[in-house]
RNA sequence: GGAGCGGUAGUUCAGUUGGUUAGAAUAUCGGCCUGUCACGCCGAGGGUCGCGGGUUCGAGUCCCGUCCGCUCCGCCA
């Protein structure tokens, strides 16, 4: 039986005999008058007309009427007559007169309708994610993301690029984020981990002559769940020979912009602006800034130093402090007290003390123009160098953070992003960027240890090892990210391909040789037997879909996502397993009998 | 590990200072109407107020604990 979809039928099909599959919504019945809604796979609704009374016949044959079906219909079509219009479907609408129905299947009463015009909370949905996805919205997305991956494909296909599946049963590494782990049944005791990342495969691929590797890759992670985080996730992994980083990332711009272009007919800009990693921080506070938000971060370390006011002069004196200013414009009229108060609570998450402000009341008045509880502590002059670095008007009001220079970074770069979102000053709807020249290595928690800012087969930019060893602090990493409207949607490196300067970073980083060896003894060994300098990156697919549909969370663009305690509201995984499932792979459940 | 918000009918929600039989819309079922399209009209059924404990004459409401969902911090080389 030859199949079509609502939306291939046109006016050209008028006259025509054809066969419809689809969900139908059920209307009315009565005397044989049957109104139904056929959905197409886009979701495309076309109302559907009979007055043959073998059709009302045939729905009476299901057990009861339901609201739900899956037919197929044969119909003519034919163009709704002149008087039948209402507001949504006018007169020469195309409609199909029923000639024969077949229920293909009956649905029980739906725990919610795809088509209701109510938010069904998060819950519900995972739980009937089957019906969930019914809905066009979901459907678009999924569709879209089909479009992007399969444009992705292509452009790869193009350039010569070889699809290359990596392992997902894997060795597991202690280093980066927490290992999904899974038992081996043949070799008890020892256990296989799920990818984070092919980062080494894809390296090992590079030493096999490779030379261009792309793979849509899924990685899995055992940390806790964000919007725009899930344990299993979709990387658009890519690897290459003898590229550097100026000719990878402008390979990946081009393909953004073409997906930018081919799916959203957006034109984005060429090349994307670059910020390094210093500059990205001392402006904005983040490695991932939002460009759209017009806000910056005002370093006055040093037009503080010297004031009375400790809360100030103590972090612009202390080496690892920072006294910036955030100035609002406009602030005096939208920002409420109230809402002041909620910044100085919102800024205390990300561990700031307190939110110091001033109110620009009045510019040309100096002192007396301001407004601010910490104007006592500040001279004269200080407040007119505030002002004039800031550039602030009357009207504006200027935040204040003084910290550890973290503490300033985190608290007033979130803030800085509440105030863009609040106070709707966001400007433009795509600002791509590349953040470049990151640190190579960044000081543990404890504050003893080094640890790779990237990971650790990443270039330093110095190429003498000597001078990498002697000060590892000021070292910069051939690394770059791309960063889109705020969200890091990838990032890559140019990665370690001699054994001497992996041993280098391996040193510095504290892994000593046999623990290398243990751990990475494979990429240390196929390193020794002739490697191509390369590099790659990785895109987060997910992201990047959220990010071009619109949607808030990734879970809105992944079909069966986990929730946040990362589970799964359909199948119910993870659930325990049998006794003798436990006994094969020589596991006992402390605590279990 | 921590903070915040939420959990009441299939669904989305309301529920006052702790006080009679926990309501609305929608869905479901029955009746009526029919070129409907979030159709309309009439009627009916439908509740472990997440779970456990406590305070009280009396708890959906207050307290403690716990589970689940969401947002965030930590975490995510």
């Amino acid at each position: 039986m030859r199949t079509h979809y609502c939306a291939e039928l046109n006016d050209t099909s008028v006259g025509k005999t054809v066969s419809i599959c689809g969900w139908v919504h059920y209307r009315r019945d009565l005397g044989g008058l049957i109104f139904v809604e056929i959905r197409d796979r886009s979701g495309l609704v076309q109302a559907v007309f009979s007055p043959q009374e073998q059709t009302s016949a045939l729905f009476q044959q299901a057990e009861q009427i339901r609201k739900e079906y899956v037919v197929c219909i044969t119909g003519e079509v034919r163009l709704r007559p002149e008087g039948t219009e209402n507001k949504n479907s006018p007169a020469g609408k195309i409609e199909l007169g029923v000639l024969a129905l077949e229920i293909v299947s009956v649905a029980s009463p739906l725990p919610f309708y795809p088509d209701e015009h109510q938010n069904i909370s998060e819950e519900v949905r995972l739980k009937y994610r089957y019906l969930d996805l019914r809905r066009p919205e979901m459907f678009y997305r999924l569709k879209f993301r089909t479009d992007a991956i399969r444009i992705m494909r292509s452009f790869f296909d193009h350039h010569g690029f070889l699809d290359v599946e990596t392992p997902i049963l894997t060795k597991a590494t202690p280093e980066g984020a927490r290992d999904y782990l899974v038992p081996s049944r043949t070799q008890p005791g020892s256990f296989f981990a799920l990818p984070q990342s092919p980062q080494l495969f894809k390296q090992l691929l590079m030493m096999s002559g490779i030379d261009r590797y792309y793979q849509i890759a899924r990685c899995f992670r055992d940390e806790d769940l964000r919007a725009d985080r899930q344990p299993e996730f979709t990387q658009l992994d890519i690897e290459t020979s003898f590229m550097d980083e100026e000719a990878i990332m402008q390979l990946v711009e081009t393909l953004i912009r073409k997906l930018f272009l081919e799916l959203l007919e957006v034109t984005l800009p060429d090349p994307f602006p670059r910020l390094t990693y210093r500059e990205a921080i001392d402006r904005f506070g983040i490695d991932r800034p939002d460009l759209r938000n017009p806000l910056e971060l005002i370093e006055i370390s040093d037009l503080v130093q010297d004031v009375e006011f400790k809360v100030f002069s103590n972090p612009a004196k202390d080496k690892g402090g920072r006294v910036a200013a955030l100035s609002v414009p406009g602030g005096v009229e939208t920002l409420s007290r109230k809402e002041i108060d909620d910044c100085t609570h919102f800024v205390s998450l990300y561990g700031a003390k307190g939110l110091a402000y001033i109110k620009v009341n009045q510019r040309e008045q100096g002192r007396e123009g301001l407004q601010s509880p910490i104007l006592k502590f500040l001279p004269d002059d200080v407040l007119q160098a505030i002002l004039e670095r800031t550039r602030a008007k009357t009207g504006d009001i200027i935040f204040f953070g003084a910290d550890h220079s973290k503490i300033v970074n985190d608290s007033l770069a979130a803030l800085r992003n509440k105030l863009g979102q609040d106070l709707g000053l966001l400007q433009g709807e795509w600002r791509p960027l590349w953040v470049v020249d990151f640190p190579m290595f960044e000081r543990d928690k404890m504050g003893t240890r080094w640890q790779a800012v990237h990971h650790p087969f990443t270039t330093p930019s110095v190429s003498d090892i000597a001078k990498l060893e002697a000060d590892p602090g000021h070292s910069t990493a051939r690394a770059y990210d791309i960063v889109l409207n705020g969200i890091e949607l990838g990032g890559g490196s140019i990665r370690i391909h001699t054994p001497e300067m992996q041993q280098a970073v391996f040193d510095i980083l504290g892994v000593g040789k046999t623990e290398a060896q243990e751990k990475f003894g494979f990429l240390l060994d196929a390193l020794k037997y002739g490697c191509p300098p390369h590099g790659g990156l990785a895109i987060g697919i997910d992201r990047l879909i959220m990010l071009m549909t619109g949607a808030t969370s990734i879970r809105d663009v992944i079909a069966f996502p986990k929730t946040q305690t990362a589970s799964c509201p359909l199948t119910s995984a993870p659930s325990s397993v049998s006794e003798e499932q436990l006994k094969e792979l020589g596991i006992r459940i402390k605590g279990a009998s």
